[in-house]
DNA sequence: GATTCAAAGCGTAACAGTTTCATTTTGAAG
DNA sequence: CTTCAAAATGAAACTGTTACGCTTTGAATC
């Protein structure tokens, strides 16, 4: 194996040299760095030490291995943190905290040992390893997700004033029996999807009725049980709230099964963080995030964080929006229901 | 900024002894490790130089930055290689050879500077950067694509056979005109399921008529447009096999909005990578191919070669399957057909 | 109880690459 | 021809790692 010294020695130049051109460094003439990777090249050479790779954006997720497949949200933000990182001039690295970190080690310690420079990192609820983190004044972004502690970073989106909205437009509609279908992991995000619903009910002098409000897993057979049970009470509701793009599209496939008219037997409003929205039959109103610019905004942030040392705490919102397509309208004068067969029905 | 010396100094032990207790090296008591860490910690020690993280794999892609949307298939794909690769304690991280790479630096280089062991590459098409790369001899794997390169690893999935099967189920239920809606940008496997259609026709005696074989980019819009075209014809199919999971998605919600049964008007065999053929309305019978294990198995292979130095050539092709949902039925007496004002009218 | 022996723990010194700073070279302006 | 600044380079100092050898420890054996 040939080392810097060998490869200077044999073309007659010293290692301070050879060691510049390796790095495309500048202060070497274009013409010594070709010889130098030529001879590189030829004699095989493998940096056995060196500086670690620099510019390095470390992701981490909370739990480890992925246990679940990466899903609608997860896959756009991961497009736009690659996006945003490329054109920072980074590169973007899985590190598994659960699986490598020792014991005794800091995180700053692991982190500088697997060569990352700064983090971005997904909690999913449960915000106490940033909190761990940014209290070593590591660099850290908690993407889609905040944390009351003062040293965090985070850059996350607001539905709760988007929800309260759509479910407005419910109420303005006519629609008097609201029902909200959400997911049963607890996170501010969904936290705030909920208070969303009930300021508008609240404000629209509606009472809240608890047999309305439902949980589930976010995916389709998670919406497909939510809508079923709604749709099984005695009083169902005549337009319901999925927070959730994976339960709302699960939900509509389930009324296509059902022979149940969306939006004239009921009205959805559903949630989206790309454009499923618009793939889906009929094409569904929803609280829309951004989650690809969401992940590209943190990645920029994030790499200049890397690099200025003290920077100061940064919390981005970002607004989510609201867009009526064609899955609400005014309320069926005769709600659609479940009944003990599993049939559709009509109520007079 | 402190170093291993005078950490090594304040606590009276050797530079050695700290290194390795600093990379969780064997040899060194949990008592001194412990010392030494909090030492580090103490003194703001950060490794300036240091040995490069050690397995890594890369992952690369053709393009950069990736300028589209992760889809269905990359995500699945991801989930797979995540899942894979922290399974054999590697870590993972993408790579931008496009950016990156200086034009006088080999790849082998040009990896190893990265801190990368071995590379995961996707090819949308064109192979010769894995060939080139392969012939250096470094560490490579293609992952759902080709190579006719004996020097190229790869691992894929077969689905020209499957496509096969597939025609021939709608042969067999009666359909005589068959539609191809395929991606626009050719690889081997959208190739293979055009040969597997090819084949299945010629089996059964039915000429392939040129008119029946369309066109698009793989997702929603492609698929509603294909379909459209494919029905405006004066003699339209009775059956179409969309090759890509989107394009599937795409027409069957075509089909939802034109008031087309689907299978009762018109059969439609897709193509799935994941569970989408599930998510639909109505589900839809598709080949199906297992993106997370393809991964997996991409994952686990490179990381070993990443280890044994010279290992043989690797080429896994995996199979696909076929099955049977409810998109596909015995082709209608009327066949549906789209007017010029784009219409759905029934042909007697 | 003495002996043996292997493993664990540690230090010295050699080694690998990088970087600072001084020196030389180059090339263009005066 | 001189001057001077920028580019290119080298010597030496510096960083972190590792091979190899020494010491200690503790348990098995006689």
């Amino acid at each position: 194996m040939s080392s810097v010294r060998q490869i200077a020695g044999e073309l007659g130049i010293s290692v301070a040299t050879v060691s510049r051109a390796m790095n495309q460094h500048a202060g070497v003439s274009e013409e010594t760095r070709k010889r130098v990777l030529m001879a590189a090249d030829k004699y095989q050479y493998r940096p056995s030490m060196g500086r670690k790779p620099t510019n390095v954006i470390g992701l981490v997720y909370p739990e480890e291995p992925v246990h679940s497949d990466i899903g609608d949200f997860e896959a756009a933000l991961l497009s736009g943190i690659l996006r945003g990182v490329y054109e920072k001039n980074h590169d973007l690295t899985f590190i598994s905290a659960a699986r490598d970190k020792h014991v005794d080690e800091t995180y700053t310690q692991f982190f500088h040992r697997k060569g990352v420079r700064a983090i971005i990192m997904r909690s999913l609820g449960d915000t106490s390893l940033v909190e761990q983190i940014a209290a070593e004044e590591f660099p850290i972004l908690l993407v889609a997700d905040r944390s009351d502690d003062p040293r965090v970073n985070f850059i996350h989106s607001t539905s709760g004033d988007t929800s309260r909205k759509a479910v407005q437009h419910l109420v303005e509609l006519g629609h008097k029996r609201i029902g909200l279908a959400m997911h049963n992991v607890v996170d501010t995000d969904h936290e705030d999807r909920k208070a969303g619903y009930m300021n508008a009910l609240t404000e629209a002098g509606i009472a809240v009725d608890a047999d309305l409000i439902v949980e589930a897993e976010a995916n389709t057979s998670g919406g497909e049980s939510m809508l079923t049970s709604l749709l099984q009470l005695d009083n169902p509701p005549t337009a319901v709230y999925f927070t959730n793009p994976m339960s709302t599209i699960g939900a509509l496939h389930k009324c296509l099964k059902l022979g149940l008219n969306v939006p004239r037997d009921l009205s959805i409003v559903g949630f989206d963080d790309s454009v499923t929205r618009l793939q889906s039959f009929p094409r569904y109103t929803a609280v829309c995030q951004d989650a690809v610019s969401l992940g590209e905004e943190a990645a920029r942030w994030i790499t200049t964080a890397a690099q200025n040392e003290s920077q100061s705490v940064f919390r981005e919102v970002r607004p989510t929006t609201f867009e009526i397509q064609e899955s609400t309208a005014y309320p069926s004068m005769t709600p659609a229901r479940i009944d003990a067969d599993g049939n559709l029905v009509h109520t007079v």
